[in-house]
DNA sequence: GTAAGACTTCAAGTACGCTTGAAGTCAAAA
DNA sequence: TTTTGACTTCAAGCGTACTTGAAGTCTTAC
């Protein structure tokens, strides 16, 4: 962050191994706007050398980290979660393989979590809406499956995680459901 | 929204179909703060009646949209796509199944999307990273599908549209691929 | 009837995730 | 050398999604 590159190595048109990048042509790469990239290092998400004339170059392996914040961005996760996702992945040089991997499984488990939370949504609507009971409790016996199918994910019982979790709103379903039995 | 509840309805204990919730207990039933249900009335996302004194009352079926709404945002969803994901879904009556089953066709879409970048997410973490390559578009070939299978969907290919998404950061990779291939 | 607690509105404040603008500096090309 | 465009910091502003607080009203229970 507060090392220093060479002052003649600023942007050329072919790439070397090791070149740095300016933060316009980070942003232009990355889709990222170099508002946010700043915003970015002083989060600490992201990290630069700076030239003599005290300019951000940013070293290749951050384009993996900034694309990676941004497809997590995409997905609504807060940054908050991806600086803990990045874990020790070090941010002042290139990661090795092993860093990565420990990150990545971090960041797994997270994913996972969330893309459980969007099936069980997709089941609640297409599931115990669709098929007309509008009660999760009824409907985790129904175990349905038309829309699961054409993604190719097989049929699943509701967990009862999904019980507690919207136990709430379930407790007084039971009057739609009569409606729904005429 | 301008309709009147008779006044004395008010909180009773036990619950019959047609009763109407306090805002106060709709925050218990839901867990949705009551601040938080005044400010989605605001931008309608939800509706009430009111009392002779001016306090709302929530018809039951309220309970079900506001559920709705906290999972989406635990999901990540912002509160415009979860109004359009509404669409047609009636505020001043308990819906039909039909209008139900027309929002969640539209819920749906939306929601499968978003999983399937949560889960090109997780196969360029667990996959791309795990292999060893780094680079997404060597590991288009690779199709892993370890933790896939925890889930019970079955290795995919990865779609023509991962190519496009994440090009930017793919065209600087082969560095990260080179120095992978020690 | 009265007291307690739940409710009302409205305005302001907060946290996140940035963008915009001003004023000035740096880097590369002509 | 000069010009142009890209860059710098810092401060303020913005959109989303609320929360908090003040001042007052309603409902329920006693």
């Amino acid at each position: 962050m507060t090392q220093q590159a060479e002052p003649g190595s600023a942007a050329p048109a072919h790439h070397e191994p090791d070149e740095l990048l300016t933060i316009g042509e980070m942003s232009r790469r990355t889709g990222v706007a170099a508002s946010a990239l700043r915003f970015y290092e002083d989060l600490g998400l992201i990290a630069s050398v700076r030239t003599a004339g005290n300019q951000r170059r940013y070293p290749r392996h951050m384009l993996r980290r900034v694309s990676l914040i941004a497809v997590a961005k995409r997905l609504g996760l807060p940054l908050s979660d991806v600086q803990e996702g990045f874990g020790d992945v070090p941010l002042d040089r290139t990661p090795s393989h092993e860093e990565w991997q420990r990150a990545s499984r971090q960041w797994k488990r997270r994913l996972v979590e969330r893309r459980r939370g969007l099936e069980r949504l997709e089941r609640e609507l297409t599931g115990c809406i669709g098929c007309g009971c509008l009660s999760m409790k009824a409907c985790a016996l129904l175990n349905p499956d038309d829309a699961l199918g054409e993604d190719g994910a097989g049929p699943r019982r509701l967990d009862p995680e999904l019980e507690r979790d919207d136990a709430d709103a379930d407790r007084d379903s039971d009057e739609i459901g009569a409606r729904a039995g005429d």
